[in-house]
DNA sequence: AGCGATACATACCGACGGTACGTGAAAAGT
DNA sequence: ACTTTTCACGTACCGTCGGTATGTATCGCT
């Protein structure tokens, strides 16, 4: 038990998020009550909404740190990378592995924009990965790796094409969907080359 | 008012699929309950359970009409092209226009994914609309349009590719966003052909 | 020591999905 | 033609769940 008040404050939302976000990705959003969140991480109703305004904003909670973990795996794997074109080929791999993952996947592919609606899922993807593929194409375009283009629109078509794919991995029952795909991906990436 | 009974059932399933189309657009499955789509469609919760098992299986019902339409126009598109090349180029952007509509957009990109969980999703949109750009996608490998390659994660991609461009097509301020999106994607699927 | 703020716990409410049961008209059987 | 069955509902009701109002113990500060 924690002594001083934040410490208590901070063990509580850290309980309720962990049993969130544990059975917000084993059950889904919508089958999953407040009831069993609160018994599960061993407090009440009244905890939860002293700190969480509502269940979708525990939700929100739970996204955010979910997001977070998706991007720190990619950052990481592209981080050690020496040039652009390799960080944007192993981040994506490195995306594919993490979203592919039991919370990422149903909490953050599946229930999020259903939840959320899409213009805030998108405002959120967008701050935590998609616009670090953004920077990565913006870069490519400008040194002339890739043929002058819109890079908004390919970003919206690689995300997706990301998203589905790290879902469509998940459920396989092949354990060379991931390699398969990443090579598919690799492969459209490179076509996109200038020669 | 109909008088045989295959005609009263006919004509209040339609009321019923209807309405909930059109609410389940508006404001998403959620946000609907059943009440408001029984008191829209002149009947009551009864004539609701007696065709319809549950909120559950009115939605499947509501998703299949959707699909059906999406496909029908994208069938629509391709079958006026006489090469399997064009009927791809014009097959996809029948569909970023179909499903960018407000029913397709909210019913089946967003919600159906949470709502039937991803692998019925994934079925009843491999059924509906998938499989024949899984079709055209093999027949321009076998003929050697595209380079040799699985089939399966390109189409899982492309698919998750467009309807992620959809959502945005449809949430864009931008008239142009549709355009731009579309020659985004067939410089990507150009990018795929073999020399 | 006293006092306000904080971090809960408890009791309760309205709404919603779902069910049980009743009813009247069409269809089937004789 | 008359009875019987089935079908297509309508009505009343129930349990659950998200959310709220209110009470209370503890912490931190003066």
């Amino acid at each position: 038990m924690p002594r001083t008040k934040a410490q208590q404050r901070e063990a509580t939302m850290r309980a309720l998020v962990d049993e969130g976000t544990r059975l917000f990705a084993e059950r889904g959003y919508a089958a999953v009550g407040l009831a069993e969140i609160v018994r599960s991480a061993g407090v009440t109703k009244g905890a939860l909404y002293h700190h969480f305004g509502s269940k979708e904003e525990l939700f929100r909670a739970v996204l955010r740190r979910v997001q977070s973990d998706v991007a720190d795996q990619v950052a990481a794997a592209a981080d050690a990378e020496p040039d652009t074109w390799t960080q944007l080929t192993a981040g994506c791999r490195a995306f594919l592995t993490a979203s592919s993952g039991r919370s990422a996947r149903r909490i953050m592919l599946i229930d999020a924009p259903a939840v959320l609606g899409w213009n805030e899922w998108r405002a959120m993807d967008e701050a935590a990965s998609a616009r670090h593929l953004e920077e990565a194409l913006a870069a490519l375009v400008e040194d002339g790796s890739i043929p002058d283009q819109p890079v908004a629109p390919l970003v919206r078509l690689l995300s997706g094409a990301m998203n589905e794919a790290a879902l469509w991995i998940a459920q396989s029952d092949d354990p060379g969907a991931l390699d398969a795909t990443d090579r598919a991906l690799t492969r459209l990436l490179h076509a996109l080359r200038a020669d």
